[in-house]
DNA sequence: TTAGGGCTATTG
DNA sequence: CAATAGCCCTAA
C-alpha cells in the first residue's frame, strides 16, 4: 500500500476524534486504535482496496452506539444522554426501523453524523469516508473493497443487492468484533407505516429504486394446495353459469354490475378465500374459468363489498338452488365457503351468507338439525324424508314445537305451518325434491361448535381473569375461580377482543378492522376538540392514536402537570383505562414506530420517548419522587430513572381507574419472552432463581447513567424475577429494548403488587 | 399456546 | 343484506 494512503489513514484517525460531534467510548476508541492497527498491518496484505473492511466500523459502532440508549456500554449511555440534553445537538432521526438492515443502518448512520449536526457543522462523516476510499475510488468503479459497500451508499452497485439488504436477522450480531447495529425485531406488520424521515435523509431511507426486495407482483394465482388444475368449463357449472347469466341479462341486471366486479377476479382476497377448500382433499378440481366465475361472484365477499352500494337483490333460481344443495351434500352444512369456492358449484354473485340463507329458507329443518343435534344425540343420520319430523323434533326440542317440520322437508306446502308465511314454501326442497337431484344421503352436520353466548359472569370472570392474568387466555381458563373452563382459550380472546377491544388494543393487541374503525370513529368524536389537531390528518387506525395516547399517557405519567416540551397533548379519551391495563406504550408494535413522528420541522412528537424524557427531565430533575441523583449532573439523568412511574399509592394525578387495577403482567408486546405461566406463585417461586441476563441489564442499564446514588429504587429481586423469562428466552438487543420500556411498568406492577399484598 | 384474521350464525 | 359476535384456522 502506499505511503499516501497510510498516511492518509491515520490523518482519518484523527478525523474522526476531532470532527464527531461527540465523545467516542472508550470501545469506540480501543477500536479505532484496533482499526489503525488493522490498517497498518494490512498494507502488507495484497488486498488490493486501500481500506479495509472495517475501517468505518468504528465510526459507524460510535454513532450508533450514540445513537442507541440501549447501548451495552454504560459510558456510552451516560454520553448519549448527555448529548441528547444538549439543546444543541439534534436527536438521531431515527433509532432504526425494522425495514432497515444491518447494512442500511451502516449506511445511515455515516450521514447521520452530519444530520446530528445539520446546519452546524459540515457532514462529519463524509471526509472520513472520502479520505478512506480516496477521491478516485468514489469517482470510480467498485474497487472490490468491503468499505466502498459500507461507505458509499451511491456508487456501490452492490449496494443494492436485495441478498445483501435482507441480511437483517443479525447473522453478525453475536460477533463481538464486528459492531452491528441492533436491529430491533421488530414485527413489520402489514399496517406498518413507515418512519418519517427528514428529508435531508429522505432518500438515504428509502431502498434503492433498483432495490428487489420483493418479488414481482404478478397476477399469477397463488398455487392451491389440495385444489388439482381444475379442467376447462366443467359443463354443468358452466351451463348454469350461463343460464344465469342470460338470465341476468334478461332480467335487465345492470350489466355494469357485474362487470366492475369481473377485474377484482384475482386479488390476494380470491386466493386467500380459496385456500380453505382444500379440505382434506375433498374439494374437486377446479375450473379456472368456474373459478374464475365464482371468485367474480363470491367476490362481494363483506369486505369487498362495503365499499360498494347495496347490492341489489336477486332471486334465487332452481339451478342456484340445486347447486346449493349438491353443495352441501357434498361439504355439509355449514361449510358455506367451501362450497362457494368449489369451483364444481357456480352460483351468481353469492356470498357465503348468501347460501347459507337459501339453505335456511329452503331447509330449513335440516338446518335446525345442523344448530341443534345434541338433543337427540344424533348427528344428522337422520335420513331426509318422513323419518325427518320425529328426528327434528328430538333433535330441537323447543323450535319442532313452533314450526311443523314435516312440512319442510316433505312433499308439498300443503301442511299446515304454525308460522305464517307470506306464501307457498315452494322453495323448500322436500326429500323428493332432493333426491331428483341425486341427494339420497342426509346431509352431513357441520363440526363448528355450538354458538353460545356469553353471560355476564362470564364477562365479568374474563375480565377478572384478564386483570389478573393478562393474555393469558389458557391460564384465565384454567384459573378455578373463574369458572370459565368450557370456553375455549380462545373464546375467552375472542370475547374480549370483541366485547372490549380498547382493553384488547391497550393490551397491545391488534383489534379487528372493524373495531379499529369504531374506535377510530370513537376518538374522531372524542377528539374532535381543539385539542386534537393533528388528528384529521391521520388516517391511521386506532393503533396509531392509541400509542400516542399512550405516550400521552407516559407524559402525563411522568409529570401530569407538565408539558414537557410543549407538545400538544392530544385529548385522550382512553387515557383512563390505558393506566389501568397498560402502562407504557409498546414502541415495537404495529404502527408504533417511534421513528414515525420525529420533532422535526417543530413537530413535537409524542413517541419519541427517550428524547421528551431526557428533555423534560433536564428541566424537571426533581419532578418526581426518583430522587434524582443528588450528585449527577443532570446531563447524565439515566432514562429509566426519568422514566419511573410514580407509584399509584403516592399520587392522584396518575389516571387511574375505579374499576380495575393495573394488570398483574406486562404488555403482551414485551412478554414475548416471558414465561407463559405467570401463576403469582410460581414467579414468586422463581424468583430464588439465579438472575438471568435479562436481570443483569435491567439493573446495569438503570444504574448507568444515574450513578449508584440509588437514583432508583429498583425492585427487589424478586420483583425483578418476576414474569422473567428464566430459561433465556430474550436474547440479544431485544432484552435490552424489552427492559427499557418495561422497567416502569414492573415499577408500576411492584406498586400495584405491593398495594395488594398490603 | 397465542395472535391475527377469516368464516359463520344470529339478528334486525 | 348489513352488522355483530362467536367460532375456526393457521402461522409463529
Amino acid at each position: 500500500m502506499e505511503p499516501r494512503i497510510q498516511s492518509l489513514l491515520l490523518d482519518d484517525n484523527f478525523t474522526i476524534d476531532n470532527q464527531l460531534p461527540f465523545p467516542l467510548g472508550p470501545f469506540a476508541q480501543h477500536h479505532q486504535s484496533q482499526h489503525t492497527h488493522n490498517h497498518s498491518s494490512h498494507q502488507h496484505g495484497s488486498r488490493p482496496s486501500p481500506v479495509e473492511p472495517s475501517a468505518p466500523r468504528p465510526a459507524s459502532f460510535s454513532l450508533h452506539d450514540i445513537y442507541n440508549p440501549n447501548a451495552k456500554d454504560s459510558h456510552h449511555h451516560a454520553t448519549f444522554a448527555g448529548r441528547q440534553l444538549s439543546a444543541s445537538s439534534r436527536p438521531p432521526p431515527s433509532p432504526p426501523s425494522t425495514s432497515l438492515t444491518h447494512e442500511q443502518h451502516t449506511q445511515h448512520n455515516h450521514p447521520g453524523a452530519s444530520s446530528s449536526q445539520p446546519a452546524a457543522r459540515p457532514p462529519k462523516s463524509v471526509p472520513l469516508a472520502e479520505v478512506l476510499n480516496g477521491h478516485e475510488q468514489t469517482s470510480s468503479g467498485f474497487s472490490g473493497s468491503v468499505n466502498e459497500l459500507l461507505d458509499n451508499s451511491g456508487s456501490a452497485p452492490g449496494n443494492n443487492s436485495p441478498k445483501k439488504r435482507r441480511k437483517v436477522d443479525g447473522s453478525g450480531m453475536g460477533d463481538q468484533n464486528i459492531f452491528t447495529l441492533p436491529k430491533p425485531t421488530l414485527p413489520v406488520k402489514k399496517g406498518a407505516r413507515r418512519p418519517r424521515i427528514p428529508p435531508l435523509l429522505q432518500g438515504l431511507h428509502q431502498p434503492p429504486p433498483n432495490a428487489g426486495l420483493f418479488p414481482p407482483i404478478t397476477g399469477e394465482r397463488v398455487a392451491r394446495e389440495g385444489c388439482p388444475p381444475p379442467p376447462p368449463p366443467p359443463p354443468a357449472t358452466t351451463k348454469n353459469a350461463m343460464t344465469q347469466q342470460q338470465k341476468q341479462k334478461s332480467t335487465s341486471t345492470p350489466a355494469p354490475r357485474v362487470e366492475p366486479r369481473a377485474p377484482e377476479k384475482v386479488t390476494p382476497i380470491e386466493s386467500k378465500r380459496l385456500s380453505p377448500v382444500q379440505d382434506g382433499g375433498k374439494a374437486p378440481p377446479k375450473s379456472t374459468a368456474s373459478d374464475a366465475a365464482a371468485a367474480s361472484s363470491a367476490k362481494p365477499s363483506a369486505k369487498t363489498q362495503k365499499a360498494e352500494p347495496s347490492k341489489r337483490r336477486k332471486k334465487w333460481t332452481e339451478e342456484e338452488t340445486t347447486t346449493l344443495l349438491k353443495g352441501v351434500a357434498k361439504f355439509g352444512i355449514g361449510n358455506w365457503k367451501k362450497i362457494l369456492d368449489c369451483p364444481e358449484f357456480s352460483f351468481d354473485g353469492r356470498t357465503a351468507v348468501d347460501l347459507k340463507d337459501r339453505f335456511r329458507t329452503c331447509c330449513p329443518d335440516e338446518y335446525r338439525k345442523m344448530k341443534k343435534p345434541k338433543a337427540g344425540g344424533t348427528e344428522l343420520d337422520a335420513t331426509a324424508g318422513a323419518s325427518e319430523a320425529s328426528t327434528a323434533e328430538t333433535a330441537s326440542g323447543k323450535q319442532v314445537s313452533s314450526l311443523v317440520t314435516s312440512n319442510i322437508l316433505l312433499p308439498g306446502p300443503s301442511n299446515g305451518p304454525v308460522r305464517k308465511r307470506r306464501g307457498p314454501k315452494v322453495h323448500r326442497k322436500d326429500s323428493q325434491a332432493l333426491a331428483s337431484i341425486g341427494i339420497e344421503a342426509p346431509f352431513t352436520k357441520s363440526t363448528r361448535r355450538e354458538r353460545r353466548e356469553f353471560t355476564e359472569q362470564e364477562d365479568a370472570a374474563l375480565l377478572r381473569g384478564f386483570e389478573k392474568h393478562g393474555p393469558h387466555w389458557h391460564v384465565i381458563r384454567n384459573d378455578p375461580d373463574l369458572e370459565l373452563t368450557h370456553r375455549h382459550p380462545t373464546d375467552l380472546r375472542d370475547r374480549l377482543r370483541n366485547r372490549w377491544p380498547e382493553k384488547y388494543a391497550e393490551a397491545g393487541y391488534k383489534i379487528k378492522l372493524k373495531e379499529k374503525n369504531n374506535k377510530q370513529e370513537n376518538q374522531d368524536d372524542a377528539g374532535a376538540g381543539p385539542s386534537a389537531p393533528e388528528s384529521s390528518e391521520d388516517k391511521e387506525p386506532s393503533k396509531r392514536m392509541f400509542l400516542q395516547d399512550d405516550n400521552a399517557m407516559l407524559t402525563a405519567n411522568v409529570a401530569p402537570h407538565v408539558n414537557p416540551i410543549g407538545m400538544t397533548r392530544k385529548k385522550a379519551p382512553g387515557l383512563k383505562s390505558l393506566l389501568t391495563n397498560y402502562p407504557f406504550p409498546d414502541p415495537f408494535t404495529e404502527d408504533d414506530d417511534f421513528t414515525s413522528d420525529l420533532p422535526f420541522e417543530g413537530e413535537c412528537s409524542p413517541v419519541i420517548l427517550s428524547r421528551d424524557i431526557f428533555s423534560y427531565a433536564q428541566g424537571q430533575p426533581n419532578a418526581f419522587d426518583l430522587s434524582v441523583n443528588s450528585h449527577a449532573d443532570h446531563s447524565h439523568i439515566n432514562p429509566l430513572d426519568t422514566l419511573k412511574i410514580p407509584k399509584t399509592s403516592s399520587t392522584t394525578q396518575q389516571p387511574h381507574s375505579s374499576t380495575s387495577l393495573p394488570p398483574l403482567w406486562l404488555p403482551a408486546p414485551l412478554t414475548a419472552g416471558l414465561s407463559s405461566n405467570l401463576g403469582s406463585n410460581m414467579l414468586l417461586a422463581s424468583s430464588s432463581a439465579p438472575s438471568s441476563r435479562c436481570i443483569a441489564t435491567a439493573a446495569s442499564t438503570s444504574t448507568a447513567g444515574g450513578g449508584n446514588s440509588g437514583t432508583v429504587s429498583l425492585p427487589g429481586p424478586a420483583d425483578l424475577l418476576m414474569g422473567l423469562d428464566l430459561e433465556g428466552k430474550n436474547d440479544g438487543h431485544s432484552s435490552n429494548f424489552i427492559w427499557e420500556d418495561t422497567t416502569p411498568s414492573r415499577q408500576l406492577f411492584d406498586g400495584r403488587l405491593n398495594e395488594e399484598e398490603a
